[in-house]
DNA sequence: CTAGTTGCAAATCATTTGCACTTGC
DNA sequence: GCAAGTGCAAATGATTTGCAACTAG
């Protein structure tokens, strides 16, 4: 949400930009797609179109200020980078996403990437899942 | 390549899906697009549609016969599912794919989900990087 | 002022689908 | 013979791009 995040980004100050950041930064929703972000600026009455929201959303991934992650087939859900990285557990059923670090699955990480000659540049790992919470469609009715 | 695979998913034995399997078998490459898949078809003049592929690469998945991941962003590969589960590293200058297990990896990822309430029923884990091989494009040139 | 930005419409890419025509069993 | 399978073309959904108008510095 600061506008000097996007001078340091050599990104000019505008009005779609800040926007935009300003609803990732509004955390109702962590993980929105393109689509998601440009309904709500509908529903701010902000005159901002689809373009500029994927374009505007691929400049911040450049400049490090969100990262884009694939948890469906299709769409693409981005998210604002605070601070640490995390990998993700979604629910196939309700769509619920939760954030989770391991230490060690991250050094075995590191290890096997020597191990193969390579050097990570990134790395993405997403468990799919059925989560056992009250909201979730797929639940088996009680007895 | 066995048709009996075919016939025990409840599949007719037909040519496209002879083809298909395989073209997947011969493991020149492990890892192919449905274009990948379309191609070798051509190449083998082969009267089979990009669509037939599709379908077919869709039903195999159904079937467990082959597994799909999303590498790069847009496109899916297909991989004949021949045994062992395993993650994969990708190189991001070459597009090599390393495949590996770690134990103890996937055994973290179950006491995650469990903690976090979660039934994993597919996870997929890639690291993105660069190898340190010589035909890599990205290797700076030796001084 | 002027390079960087944006909106819109049209273009592209990967994948899916409708439908009339084959083909396996 | 008939349901299942296929080819083709058209439809879809997500994302990108060309371009003329706009705006931040």
């Amino acid at each position: 949400m600061e506008p000097s995040q996007l001078r340091r980004a050599g990104l000019k100050i505008t009005v779609p930009r800040l926007k935009i950041l300003e609803i990732l930064a509004d955390n109702q929703t962590r993980h929105m797609s393109a689509e998601d972000v440009y309904r709500r600026l509908l529903d701010a009455h902000e005159d901002i179109g689809l373009a500029t929201v994927y374009r505007v959303l691929t400049q911040f991934e450049a400049a490090g200020l969100v990262t884009r992650h694939h948890f469906a087939g299709g769409t693409a859900v981005f998210e604002l980078d605070q601070g640490e990285h995390h990998d993700h557990i979604v629910c196939e059923d309700c769509g619920r996403v939760e954030e989770f670090t391991d230490a060690s699955i991250e050094d075995r990480q590191r290890e096997i990437a020597t191990r193969l000659g390579f050097k990570i540049t990134d790395h993405s790992l997403i468990l799919r899942g059925r989560c056992v919470r009250d909201g979730c469609p797929h639940r088996p009715p009680p007895p």
